[in-house]
DNA sequence: AACTATTTATAAGA
DNA sequence: TTCTTATAAATAGTT
């Protein structure tokens, strides 16, 4: 980008791209500490060279960024969050139980050889896997609350129209006492276990019989 | 560093420092993937905003560990499948990238100095780190799966104690047909949005109706 | 590693 | 946010 511009492509040249990952990584990182210092971020960085080598960046402990997500958002209602302490509070727990058992397996393998170098480089594994957990549980929690959520309205519209149609059946009872009885009604038609379409046919009890707000909510 | 340079300490007005950010930001990442593609190093950003935004960049491409993760134990029924497909397809990916990043970062640490010692304990640590996601993110799964398959099963029941009272209301509509209609019984309750007991209430009307297999399974 | 000619990035302003 | 622009910074090729 100098003397010429150049094409943003792997560098054939060995020395020459040896000698652009020494100025550039230098400059990449000079600029995430910028931008951290700059702009209050929270900045991470990793570099491995094509050897190998390791350099990395990390602008805080690790601790605060994974507080960070321990903040849940949005949990709207009480089922909601009744639901999620039941269904995610152990997965919580597991997480934070497998966390200890690698902490305590990083500070072992820090034994003997390792004693300086070891130490920084496991730490920030740790804190690898930490946010990657942390950023990989929160994501499936919003999606499968979402899911449940989905799976609830169907059901609370499924009560509303049961609720009706057991006071429609039972005013019907009271009309036709005398004749054959609303037991007898219902038996004739056994139980034929016709599963549902699954789907968008929640309502159309409520629509044929012409209720109001077939839809609406509690 | 333009029209005037700049002191490197947090900038006070937020604004400015919004501004900054975004700009920076950007410059940053593309530093990042310039890197990665002139210099074929493997490099890793992580950025969380002030305001808790997070952006990331990973170079690698991951996708022989993808295929490790697919095979999934125990998915019993079409619809879990598909739902668990739904809900957790991107999460898997997720995972598995973060494992692969894990795993070339374990690989690599094995460089200069650990050549002898270092390899074993460090397959050791991958394999525990690999073990212990899969069995968090499993145990999560199953867990949010019982969940979904409960209410699941609630609707179902629903959906039958419906399908048996709207053949009932039918029933009654014709024994009724010369008094009062079922429409107007039906209008002269109205619309009483009663939430149900959230729980063991469903197959009361089944039980009160007196109907075979409350419980049955389809 | 230094040097420098240029290209890039970007602070301030619109 | 986006653009414009003057200027600081980064850096490709050279020594």
């Amino acid at each position: 980008m100098v003397r010429q511009k150049i094409e943003i492509k792997k560098i054939d040249n060995l020395t020459t791209r040896q000698v652009t990952f020494s100025k550039r990584r230098r400059g990449l990182f000079k600029k995430a500490r910028e931008l951290a210092t700059l702009c209050d971020a929270e900045i991470a960085l990793i570099v491995f060279s094509a050897t190998g080598k390791l350099y990395d960046y990390s602008s805080s402990s690790m601790m605060q960024v994974v507080q960070k997500r321990k903040v849940q958002p949005e949990v709207s209602n009480q089922f909601r969050e009744t639901l999620f302490n039941q269904a995610g509070g152990d997965n919580e727990d597991a997480i934070s139980k497998e966390l200890t058992t690698l902490t305590r397996e990083f500070k072992q393998l820090n034994g003997e050889e390792l004693q300086e170098l070891g130490m920084n480089e496991l730490a920030r594994l740790e804190r690898v896997v930490e946010s990657a957990l942390g950023r990989v549980t929160k994501k499936k929690n919003e999606k499968l609350m979402s899911e449940i959520s989905k799976l609830e309205t169907r059901e609370i519209e499924l009560a509303k129209e049961n609720a009706i149609l057991k006071q429609i059946a039972e005013k019907a009872r009271n009309a036709t006492e005398q004749g054959s009885s609303v037991e007898s009604i219902a038996n004739s038609y056994g139980f034929q276990c016709r599963c549902p379409d699954q789907d968008k046919s929640v309502s159309d009890t409520a629509l044929k019989l012409g209720l109001p707000f077939p839809g609406g909510d509690c």
